[in-house]
RNA sequence: GCCCCCUUCGUCUAGUGGUUAGGACGCAAGAUUUUCAUUCUUGAAACAGGAGUUCGAUUCUCCUAGGGGGUGCCA
C-alpha cells in the first residue's frame, strides 16, 4: 500500500488570489483529487508587515468560487512560530546553523565580494562565533554546504543540479526571532505530511536550498514539481492588462468556475488533444506528467471560447445559481447597459435555452436578454430607428399588431406560423418584416431569433411595444 | 555579473530517430440563417539559429540568441 498523497497550496496573503496562484492551486487540487489524496491550504503569513486579513478573505473567497475546497482548516504559518524556532535551535545545536551579525555595509561588501568571486555569500559567525555583544542583534543563518552539489529530482523539470557554492547561507530566524519563509516552508511541509510540493518555478532555486535544510534535519524529501509561470499575452510578466486579475474579477466578467478551471488547467497541462475537460474528467485523468515545462501565455479569446462552451452546456439551474451569485455581488464587468435591479430571474430561466447558446459569458447572456428588462418605451439605437423609418414599415407593423391580439395560443410555433402566414398573405419577404419587428421589440437590430423574442416578451409587451412605435 | 529553467503555427498544445508535423483558439473564405451569435466546410499559419552524432534529425549532444526565474532579516 502506498501512502496517500497530500498536496498543498500555500499563498502569502499580500493581495487577492491572482490567476497564476489559482492555477497552482488547481494543479494541487486536481492532483490530490485524482489520486484520492488530500489537498491542504496553508496561509504563509510570516511577513507580518505585508499580510492582511482582507487578503486572506479574498484568497479563500477566490478558491471557493473556483470550487477548490481544501480538506480541513487552513494552517496559518504564523501560528507555527514556536515550532519553527524549535527547529532552528535544533539546527543551531547540530552545527547546521550559526548566529550571525553584520552591519548593512558589511553585508553589502560581503555580497559584492562573493559576486565578484562568482560564489554565494557566507557571513560572519560561520567559522567562528560572533562576539557576545552582538548576540541580541543577530540572525540565525543556515550553514549551507560549500562543497558538492544539490540535486532536485523534479517531476516537471527533470533533474536539476546546482553547485553548492551557488547557494548562500540564508536567514532562518530574523533578528527579532521570527522565522523566515525558507525555514517555515520546510518545517510546515514536513509537519503537514506533504508528499508532493507543486508550486511555481520561481521557487526552483529556493528548492535546492530547502533540500539542504531537509538534509541537515535528516528529513525525507517530498516530491517536487515546479510548474512554469504564466506570462502575459506579450510574453512579459503577467500584468493587469493581460489578465493578472484576482479570481473574483473573472467572476465579475461572467466566467463560470468550470470554464475557468478548464481553461486554466489547459494552460501548461495537456492530455493528448483533449480541449474540453469537465471536472469529473479532470479528476479522472490529471497527472503531473502531463505538465509542460515551458511557460504559457494567457489568452482571453480562448478563455471566452471555452467558457462559452460551458455556458451553453450547463444545466439551467447551474446558470441561474451562477447568475444569482453574480447579481448578489452586484459587480459586473463590463457594467450592464441597464439596471441590475430590473433583472427577472424567472424570465431568464424560462428562456435560457436560446439565451445561453449565444453567450460566452454570463455578462453576454445578461446583455442578450436586455430587451426583456429595459424600460419602455424603448430607446432605439441608430440602426433600429433607421429600420423603423423605412418606407412601408409603419403599415406592416400596423397590419401585424391585431394578429398578435387575435392569436389563440401564445407559443413559439403559433408565432412562427403567424408571421409566415402574414408574410405570404401580404406578398412580403420575411426580410421585410423581421427587421422592423426586431427593432420595435428590442430597440436594436441585434437580438435572438425573432420568434424567441416575441414569445419571451409575452403578448402584452409585444402589443405595447408595437403601439409605442406605430405612428397614427 | 554568476547560477538555474525554457524555446513546435500569432496563442495554447500533440507528436516521433524516417509523419503530407496533428488538434484547439484566433484569423480568412464559403454554407446555413430574419439580425447577431451558434453550427458546418475549406484555407493560410510552426519545429529560434548554428554545429555535431546518425543512413536519416523537429526528436539526441553542444554552442549562440531570445525569454523567464533566483541571487533579500519578501514569499
Amino acid at each position: 500500500m502506498s501512502q496517500p498523497i497530500i498536496t498543498r497550496f500555500a499563498p502569502s496573503p499580500t493581495g487577492y488570489l491572482h490567476i497564476g496562484g489559482a492555477r497552482t492551486a488547481l494543479f494541487n487540487w486536481a492532483y490530490a483529487r485524482s489520486q484520492g489524496g488530500k489537498f491542504l491550504l496553508r496561509i504563509e503569513d510570516t511577513d507580518k508587515e505585508r499580510s492582511t486579513d482582507d487578503a486572506i478573505a479574498a484568497i479563500l473567497k477566490g478558491l471557493s468560487w473556483l470550487g477548490l475546497e481544501a480538506d480541513g482548516e487552513p494552517v496559518f504559518q504564523s501560528k507555527q512560530q514556536d515550532r519553527h524556532v524549535e527547529v532552528a535551535e535544533q539546527l543551531l545545536a547540530s552545527g547546521h546553523a550559526y548566529r550571525s551579525y553584520a552591519t548593512d555595509e558589511e553585508i553589502e561588501d560581503i555580497r559584492n565580494n562573493a559576486r565578484a568571486a562568482g560564489v554565494a555569500a557566507r557571513y560572519p559567525g560561520r567559522d567562528e562565533p560572533i562576539a557576545d555583544e552582538f548576540i541580541d542583534r543577530s540572525v540565525v543563518r543556515f550553514k549551507a554546504p560549500i562543497e558538492g552539489e544539490t540535486k532536485i529530482a523534479d517531476l516537471v523539470q527533470g533533474d536539476v543540479v546546482i553547485r553548492n557554492d551557488q547557494l548562500d547561507d540564508l536567514v532562518l530566524l530574523r533578528s527579532d526571532g521570527s522565522p523566515t519563509y525558507m525555514l517555515a516552508v520546510v518545517v510546515d511541509d514536513h509537519d503537514m505530511g506533504i508528499t508532493h510540493v507543486i508550486r511555481g518555478d520561481d521557487h526552483l532555486t529556493n528548492c535546492a536550498k530547502q533540500i539542504q535544510i531537509y538534509n541537515a534535519l535528516g528529513w525525507d524529501l517530498p516530491y517536487f514539481a515546479h510548474i512554469p509561470l504564466i506570462h502575459g499575452s506579450d510574453g512579459a510578466k503577467l500584468s493587469k492588462r493581460h489578465g493578472a486579475l484576482g479570481a473574483e474579477a473573472y467572476k465579475a466578467m461572467g466566467y463560470l468556475p468550470e470554464g475557468m478551471r478548464n481553461y486554466l488547467v489547459k494552460l501548461g497541462w495537456s492530455h493528448g488533444d483533449d480541449e474540453i475537460i469537465p471536472t469529473d474528467k479532470l479528476i479522472e485523468c490529471f497527472d503531473v506528467s502531463g505538465i509542460n515545462k515551458a511557460p504559457a501565455r494567457f489568452d482571453m479569446a480562448k478563455l471566452d471560447h471555452i467558457n462559452g462552451h460551458y455556458v451553453a452546456e450547463s444545466d439551467d439551474e447551474d446558470i441561474i445559481n451562477a447568475l444569482k451569485s453574480l447579481i448578489d455581488e452586484n459587480e459586473f464587468n463590463p457594467e450592464l447597459s441597464y439596471s441590475a435591479e430590473l433583472i427577472d430571474l424567472n424570465a431568464l430561466s424560462a428562456n435560457l435555452s436560446f439565451l445561453k447558446e449565444r453567450s460566452k459569458t454570463l455578462i453576454e447572456l445578461l446583455e442578450t436578454a436586455a430587451y426583456l428588462f429595459k424600460s419602455t418605451p424603448l430607446e432605439m439605437d441608430e440602426k433600429a430607428s433607421k429600420a423603423l423609418g423605412k418606407e412601408g414599415v409603419n403599415d406592416i407593423l400596423k397590419g401585424i399588431l391585431p394578429q398578435f391580439s387575435d392569436l389563440q395560443e401564445w407559443n413559439r410555433d403559433a408565432i412562427e406560423g403567424l408571421l409566415k402566414d402574414y408574410a405570404n398573405e401580404q406578398g412580403l419577404k420575411f426580410g421585410k418584416i423581421a427587421p422592423p419587428l426586431r427593432s420595435a421589440l428590442t430597440g436594436s437590430m441585434v437580438s435572438p431569433g425573432i420568434y424567441d423574442v416575441i414569445h419571451s416578451l409575452g403578448r402584452e409587451r409585444v402589443i405595447q411595444r408595437l403601439e409605442d412605435v406605430i405612428k397614427a
